[in-house]
DNA sequence: TTGCTTATGAACGATTATGATTGATTGTGG
DNA sequence: CCACAATCAATCATAATCGTTCATAAGCAA
């Protein structure tokens, strides 16, 4: 039986009977235990079921909200992809900043038993964090009511409370010359704050963000690790002269 | 039978018939009964159901629900309009400092179209004041899970960028000897900060909390002005003697 | 063929869920 | 009030499941 085949047919069970059973799946499969772990494991990673001890149950079914599989989200098995390896970069007890957005969103459910002090700026990461039981912290401030991010000098003040292990950021365009940018300026400044109080600072970015300019700069492009699912040899390049650039590949 | 599996049946059987017996569940899932005394702890942690001696039982109406029609609020109906009654003590171009809770929450919709700035340290407020495209404020700090307010230290200093006309705060009890209290400290913490900083104060509260005492003293009664839908004639004389007190009739 | 990558299965110690046992606690019926 | 039965929390040993590692097998390009 072919992988694929496999991981069609453990979805196709689970979507029918809401669980299986591992050993379920090895009597049924003819797989070994060790593959069938394995499947559990990749289709987990893509959010395509939720791992329980002795098998698996659909996503969403205890907990989550929909917000976390909203298939909207554009590039979301690229982010996923992004945030899955930001999240190795974490270490145990560490102060962590999460800016306000869709990519740094799908940091959350890696951030499970991690044992972090959290401070974000956005609103719908709130929800998201504290069902995951993590101590999060909200810089408060004016919120913007597009996006759930809060700006403004109130926010900036409040970070100034706070220092961070590791601060990632989600952007809109990277740029060898021009560097991070982003369309809010309000936005920009608080990217900018949280930045300047962290030891460490990631730049999470989809291919699309490439070799774009928003109004707003954030900051030049040493000033952050550039995290990205994928990128053109030329412009890898060229960002290499400037930065560290991780290309997280499929 | 997977864990899980057991606790959607568990939950699913209480849905259903309101109470669950042990002995009742070991027979039904063949499961031991130390594993069903085990399933029921975790499922009391979180909050999806009581113990109780030989069994379990729907837990009570103690969490706060973001939806405003939301009839499992205790006293909705008094709550509203001891609400509609403060909005009307509201100015155009107030500021205005909304406590969390769930009284000061049925505050929101009567505040639409009247050009203030509100700043609240409730999450679930936060949100809904955005719907009604009010400009808010959140103070941030550090969120308590179960009531999804924010208090602490920070709380209390990003409070101190902001001067407030009116500041509304929900209580636990008031007592013309001990005053307003509520069962958190850091809660009351805040709110008396809040309260500091405003020009008026008022303390909405439904009758259940007349000469109720809780843990943490948040100030004397002549503080505030107390909104309260109902009042003995008794209760009425004592208080009248420490603070102007508001009566909404039905 | 060789060299390389990927998928698989078996084996290991570590972790987690479970079931039985104990003595303490609580409710019930005299 | 007491005695008895049911229920409880805590503990322990066992069984199931877990992640990891390693060796083998299969696929594929040079």
């Amino acid at each position: 039986m072919l992988t694929n085949e496999r991981h069609a047919y453990i979805l196709r069970l689970l979507d029918e009977k809401q669980t299986v059973k591992i050993q379920e799946l090895v009597e049924t499969t003819g797989a070994s235990e060790s593959t069938i772990r394995r499947d559990l494991t990749d289709l987990e990673h893509s959010r395509k079921l939720e791992r329980v001890f002795g098998g698996a149950i659909l996503p969403g079914q205890n907990l989550m909200e929909p917000s976390i599989s909203d298939k909207s989200t554009q590039f979301l098995e690229e982010k996923i992809r992004i945030a899955e390896f930001a999240s190795s970069l974490i270490q145990q007890g560490d102060s962590i900043f999460l800016d306000a957005g869709t990519t740094t969103f799908q940091l959350i459910p890696f951030l499970k038993d991690k044992d972090l002090v959290v401070v974000t700026n956005g609103l719908t990461l709130v929800e998201a964090l504290n069902e995951q039981g993590i101590t999060t912290y909200l810089t408060g401030g004016l919120m913007k009511p597009r996006t759930g991010a809060f700006v403004g000098s109130h926010t900036i003040s409040a970070l100034r409370n706070y220092r961070f292990d590791i601060c990632f950021l989600g952007i809109n365009g990277f740029h060898p010359e021009y560097g991070y940018t982003t369309p809010d300026p309000e936005e920009a400044a608080v990217k900018q704050m949280a930045s300047s109080l962290s030891r460490k600072t990631f730049a999470l970015a989809d291919h699309s963000k490439a070799n774009k300019i928003s109004f707003a700069k954030i900051m030049d492009l040493d000033r952050a690790t550039l995290i990205v699912d994928e990128i053109s040899k030329e412009a890898n390049a060229g960002l290499q002269k400037k930065t560290i650039v991780k290309v997280v590949a499929p």
